[in-house]
RNA sequence: GCGGACGUGGCGAAACCGGUAGACGCAGCAGACUUAAAAUCUGCUUCCCUGUCAGGGAGUGCGGGUUCGAGUCCCGCCGUCCGCACCA
């Protein structure tokens, strides 16, 4: 008897199956090819988000083919358990961060669970626990002692709601990324990484990463900012004091008309010490200084500080000096000469502070022409700039190099935006960074004998700050090298070094150290990681440095950690609201006290329309969520997966809908009943329509596993559907059931639980998790008929079959004996005949 | 401002290397089954014109170009989205 698929047994059933039979554990010792499958592990908010549930599917599509193709697949998961939410979660609701996260992550795995995962949870992980961030320390001391770390006291972001450090990653828009406060600056000691050392090899290892997206490698190119040009050194007339200037436009020198000094750059706050009007306009600069896209209208803003630097080229001529708000102390040395024609920035302050602009590079065919609001930035040759007049640009730029640098006062030399990594935070729910601070010693690394430096669990959150440092005994030890009272530090490590090496960590977690490097290099690196764009600079490109550093100091050979990237699309859903009426916010409505209809919705409490809004990223403040719970109840999980693979391309917004969910679950009851009513009437012997249904299946499961490779699960959605569709169109027959049985492998990774309960209502021996990958018979993918378009002068005319590979002759003759043909060219030959074999014929007119 | 991606039916989308545009799904319409509904199944469904059958024309954001042939290649616009943002 034909019944509907009994979703909640069924999961139950096949979970507990591949436990038991540790279906999904990875095996270092196996002598298969290895696969490794990693989805981006979840911060433990509290609950699954539907986008994980369309990233782990993904994943979970890619590590169950593999494995049925004979691979041994890695594919774990974990928690990236440290971080803000669980210390603002203690500092609301008067709990413990360790608690709150350990109950999140135990409520967020039963979910995972519950969606049927390929995972090997005896990796499982949580970054907040003192066997991964132990490990993590002892990696970090590997670093110092490699001179990769490093301490220094600095201008930090520091966010006053938060009351941490932010990295310049952090910063978005001048605001904290977090709590979106206006971040201040400040000066403190800050532990850094060394990234820069890596900017060279980071850009060029790009170009070897051929599955990553070239989108994500072109914001890591631009997030490093590789530029080449001079460094050189301006005296300061009548003065000893000099300044470095770094330029990239050498050849510009004699159009030089200013040279200005970030606001922070030590001559100006020395000067400022003496001059209050100076430090008044230094403080102006800081507060107004990155306050969003007001940037751009921001008005170039300069004092003069009244002393003039010797022109390198020509000692004779002088230029004035200015403290500019508009230099940035970051980049290059925090100091610039302004050549106003050829900059527009520098041409914008030339015109506020009356100075000259002079220009020293015309293009073609043009000579002298006045700049006049837009400063010339293309191509051309020097003019007014003495022996470089009538060069162009490059040769010029490499003169004055070459000269700078036999004269001595500069060099040739490459600037990078990219600046070193500050990962000290003042926070407690994070790595302990393993040092001692001792009145004596100084800095001192604690003896790895000595790790874990655990986190105490009696912190209390009632005071802003950092809760470590109010402590009262943590923080006192004794010097590890002397044996005095000494401090621990209390400053604890950015999260994403704690997301920069836990893919080794899957691959390899013994307990005296942070991972054997034999085993790691088995699985490493990642074949395929998946995730969302969000990532695409900070967290990718500082797993890249951890990864090569580790490759420097010896305990890794391979220097990038992830070989191929996907990085999915968001879910997405209608909104519904109704208007509240003029400079009111709209009242939004959840989907689940909604009802839609045909072209609108209602409110189901109310029975009144409400406006349906644009389909946009799933947001609580506009109310599109949906709860994968409810969800996952009513529809089950392979319903739930396979909506999460069809419609949209993976790279994609998916749109989350009620109508998209329900044929997914028709889909999923279709193939039940395929299975059920097979499982009853077995078929009498072959016949032509059997191979025509055998054509089908055998290029279905080409077209599926080739889709799947390439991460087109959408594409490959469509072909399961016309396999199905071609199957219950077929009459009972051997080859009918070959192609259910096939249809059930081919479906597995995508709805597994489905796939195994028809398997055995099937009486197919074992689990389909342990069936091969069915693999098309290349005999059956071709067809011995084609059809043959008819076009005349471009444009479809007519079409029909014919036996493949007839020859050129044959078609023509064909071709223009059709009626058709025979009155379209009303009698006329054709001018000139285009064929291309076994696909068209194109008769010119 | 700089850099990048994208633009195809009512909707999500397919279309290998330039070769029958719209596979597949959703929504919609019609029909079958049913006392009825649900479920399921079958058919239709880019637009316009003429229409019983059948036929004709247009069509992949807009305007040009290359080609026997363009969604696909080239040039110029328009629009949407994303990243960076005073980077010298």
């Amino acid at each position: 008897m034909v019944t509907k698929f009994d979703h909640v047994g069924a999961e139950q059933r096949w979970q507990q199956a591949w436990d038991t039979a540790q279906s999904f554990a990875a095996d270092d010792n196996s002598p298969r090819p290895k696969a490794y499958v990693l989805e981006m592990f979840p911060y433990p908010s509290g609950r699954i988000h539907i986008g994980h549930v369309r990233n782990y599917t993904m994943g979970d599509v890619i590590a169950r083919t593999r494995r049925a193709q004979g691979f041994e697949v890695l594919h774990p998961m974990g928690w990236d358990a440290f971080g803000m939410p669980a210390e603002n979660a203690a500092m609301e609701r008067g709990i413990h961060p360790g608690g709150w996260t350990r109950q999140n992550i135990a409520a967020m795995r039963a979910q995972l669970k519950r969606l049927g995962f390929a995972l090997d949870w005896s990796r499982e992980l949580a970054t907040c626990e003192p066997d991964y961030y132990g490990q993590e320390q002892a990696l970090f001391l590997d670093l110092l002692a490699a001179g990769l770390v490093y301490r220094k006291e600095s201008a930090v972001n520091w966010d006053p709601v938060d009351m941490t450090v932010l990295a310049n990653e952090q910063v978005i828009d001048g605001r904290g990324w977090r709590s979106g406060a206006v971040v201040e600056r400040r000066r403190l000691s800050q532990w850094f990484l060394k990234i820069t050392d890596f900017a060279d090899e980071l850009l060029d290892g790009l170009s070897t990463l051929d599955n990553w997206p070239e989108k994500v490698k072109l914001m890591q190119e631009n997030w490093i900012g590789k530029s080449q040009g001079m460094r050189f050194t301006f005296a300061v007339a009548d003065s000893d004091t000099r300044f470095d200037v770094f330029t990239t436009r050498p050849d510009t020198l004699f159009g030089a008309s200013f040279a200005a000094l970030a606001p922070d750059h030590p001559i100006s706050r020395a000067l400022a010490e003496n001059d209050p009007a100076l430090a008044a306009f230094i403080t102006q600069c800081r507060a107004g200084g990155t306050a969003t896209a007001d940037i751009e209208a921001q008005e170039k803003q300069g004092y003069d500080i009244g002393l003039s630097v010797v022109h390198p080229l020509d000692p004779g001529s002088r230029l004035p000096v200015f403290v500019a708000n508009f230099v940035l102390m970051e980049y290059g040395t925090g100091a610039i000469f302004g050549c106003p024609a050829h900059d527009q920035r520098d041409l914008d302050f030339a015109r506020k502070y009356q100075l000259p602009v002079t220009r020293v590079v015309a293009p073609e065919g043009e000579a002298d022409t006045p700049i006049s609001n837009e400063a010339y930035v293309g191509p051309g040759k020097l003019i007014n700039s003495r022996f470089l007049d009538g060069m162009d640009v490059e040769a010029a730029k490499a003169l004055v190099i070459g000269r700078a640098e036999s004269e001595g006062w500069g060099q040739g030399t490459t600037a990078w935006r990219l600046r070193d990594w500050g990962v000290s935070r003042q926070r407690y729910w994070g790595t302990p960074i393993p040092i001692v601070h001792c009145d004596d010693c100084g800095v001192v690394p604690v003896p790895k004998a000595q790790l874990p430096v655990a986190l105490p669990d009696d912190v209390t959150f009632d005071i802003p700050g950092n809760p470590l440092d109010h402590h009262p005994t943590w923080k006192h030890v004794d010097c590890p090298r002397c044996g005095k009272p000494a401090r621990r530090e209390t400053d604890t490590l950015d999260t994403f070094v704690n997301s920069s090496w836990y893919f080794i960590r899957f691959a390899s977690a013994p307990a005296d150290r942070p991972f054997d490097k034999a085993i790691a290099e088995q699985w490493l690196p990642v074949g395929q990681y998946i995730g969302g764009v969000e990532h695409a600079i900070l967290h990718l490109l500082y797993a890249r440095f951890w990864t090569r550093a580790l490759n420097r100091i010896g305990q890794l050979d391979i220097t990038e950690p992830f070989a191929g990237l996907f990085t999915q699309g968001m879910v997405t859903h209608e909104t519904y609201s109704r208007d509240q009426g003029e400079g009111v916010a709209p009242l939004y409505y959840s989907p689940e006290d909604v009802e839609r209809t045909g072209h609108g919705a209602t409110l189901k409490a109310d029975g009144a329309p409400v406006d349906v809004g644009r389909v946009i990223k799933m947001s609580k403040s506009k109310k599109n969520t949906v709860d994968p719970d409810t969800i996952l109840a009513t529809y089950g999980a392979d319903a739930v997966r396979w909506f999460m693979l069809s419609d949209s391309p993976p790279e994609r917004d998916l749109a989350w809908s009620v109508a998209g969910i329900d044929g997914a679950w028709r889909f999923v009851q279709r193939v039940w009943r395929l299975a059920s009513e097979a499982a009853e009437s077995a078929g009498p012997a072959a016949t032509d329509i059997d191979l025509k249904l055998a054509r089908v299946l055998h290029r279905s499961i080409e077209a599926v596993t080739s889709d799947i490779d390439r991460l087109q699960f959408n594409k490959a959605v469509a072909r399961l559907y016309e396999l199905v569709s071609a199957i219950e169109r077929s009459p009972a027959s051997p080859t009918r059931a070959e192609a259910i049985e096939i249809l059930l492998r081919l479906v597995a990774p995508m709805a597994p639980h489905l796939a195994e309960e028809a398997w055995a209502l099937l009486g197919q021996p074992g689990m389909i998790v342990d069936a091969p990958w069915p693999v098309a018979d290349p005999a059956l993918l071709v067809d011995d008929t084609v059809t043959i378009a008819i076009q005349i002068n471009g444009k479809l005319k007519d079409s029909f079959e014919t036996a493949k590979g007839a020859d050129r002759g044959a078609l023509e003759a064909e071709v223009l004996a059709r009626d058709k043909v025979v009155r379209a060219l009303e009698g006329r030959a054709p001018r000139k005949v285009i064929i291309v074999p076994d696909r068209l014929v194109n008769l010119v007119a």
